[in-house]
DNA sequence: CCTACCGATCGGTAGG
DNA sequence: CCTACCGATCGGTAGG
């Protein structure tokens, strides 16, 4: 009795692990290749398995990359508001902007299998899928507008800039770093210093 | 005699023409789609003919798309470069590199098929195709240094900002934008005034 | 989870 | 350029 329950016990850690190393080696498998270009049967001999055994795990293809990318959202979002909520509560509107873009670029770059996967495998993915990514990024999106428009509220940032445009520079900036080669980049902590200065100081001499 | 040259020369026309509704239509597929879920038969039947005769003028089907992406590279810096050398003589460094980015924008958005494909397709494309790439990158890569060396060594960019980030950050604001909603999007025109703003002048609000 | 298999589709080729 | 076809591989399923 007790041996049976432990049994079971296992059992299902034993599933939860599998589809945990299924979503992984798929992450990555995603990432590097893209979404068409990445079979099933890939992502089955990566997970130590055949084919057909994913389908007890996922109903489908869609579903398993759904998982997935879903999942590279979150795990951006879920780091950026830890870091904010970490953050100290005298912190300005400016170092909270900072503070992001560093969570970004370091969930982006530290293990972002997933992240990486959802950014490279977005444009790409059944518009029925990318309808379904889209919710989720709107989520994120309204975090950032949040920080902006409390910044430009606050008068550190200039109130002549559309919010919406600012929001898609920082993050089309912060997502093109994936397309650098790796032995150029430096960490992301000093990226997202070197960009914070060029977006908010401005890249422009003051003479003086 | 005339008759069989005319013959000759519309023949060449017409495979030139062929040639190049090929390149046409693989570019918007390939842009679309994404480079392993865009099959030769896709392309052949939007180029009205059959699957097997696409190798009639191109190799293989990593020939092809070769083409393409190294297409959408030339275009750009091609136009990038008009625009450039169209400037007045007094032209100072940062207009020169706010031209270039309008024209950045333009030829990504204005029938940017190629562009767009290559932008799109470079992650997920073999490897080998992938290097060749990389030194076509290379040529247009050096242009935007040129330009923000000689704006910085003429004292109209801070000295203290890296080059190579600032250049990563103006290209990754510009390529990002093929990811936003059309609707949203305004024009090129429009978009490059924005985003030079954004990251020549700052965001940050100056006081007083 | 595996074995064994399905129909569909892929890139590519032979011969004209 | 087309017809007709190749072997390989795809996502997915039946039955255990």
């Amino acid at each position: 009795m007790r041996q049976k329950r432990n049994q079971q016990a296992k059992s299902a850690q034993g599933q939860e692990g599998s589809r945990r190393a299924i979503l992984d080696k798929a992450a990555r498998l995603l990432r590097d290749r893209g979404y068409t270009s990445t079979s099933l049967r890939d992502i089955a001999a990566a997970a130590g398995m055949q084919a057909g055994s994913l389908y007890y795990h996922f109903d489908s293809k869609e579903d398993l990359v759904r998982e997935v990318l879903s999942l590279g959202t979150a795990l951006v979002e879920e780091r950026v508001r830890g870091a904010l909520a970490g953050e100290a509560e005298s912190a300005g509107a400016l170092d909270m902007i900072r503070t992001a873009m560093t969570a970004h670029l370091q969930a982006l770059h530290d293990k972002g299998d997933y992240a990486s996967a959802n950014i490279r495998c977005y444009g790409h993915v059944p518009k029925e899928l990318k309808a379904h990514l889209r919710k989720a990024r709107s989520s994120y999106e309204e975090l950032w507008t949040g920080l902006i428009g409390r910044a430009q509220a606050c008068g550190d940032l200039r109130e002549d800039i559309d919010p919406e445009a600012l929001r898609l520079a920082i993050i089309g900036m912060l997502n093109w770093t994936l397309e650098w080669r790796r032995s150029v980049a430096p960490s992301p902590r000093e990226l997202a210093a070197s960009l914070y200065d060029i977006v908010i100081e401005g890249a422009r001499r003051v003479p003086g």
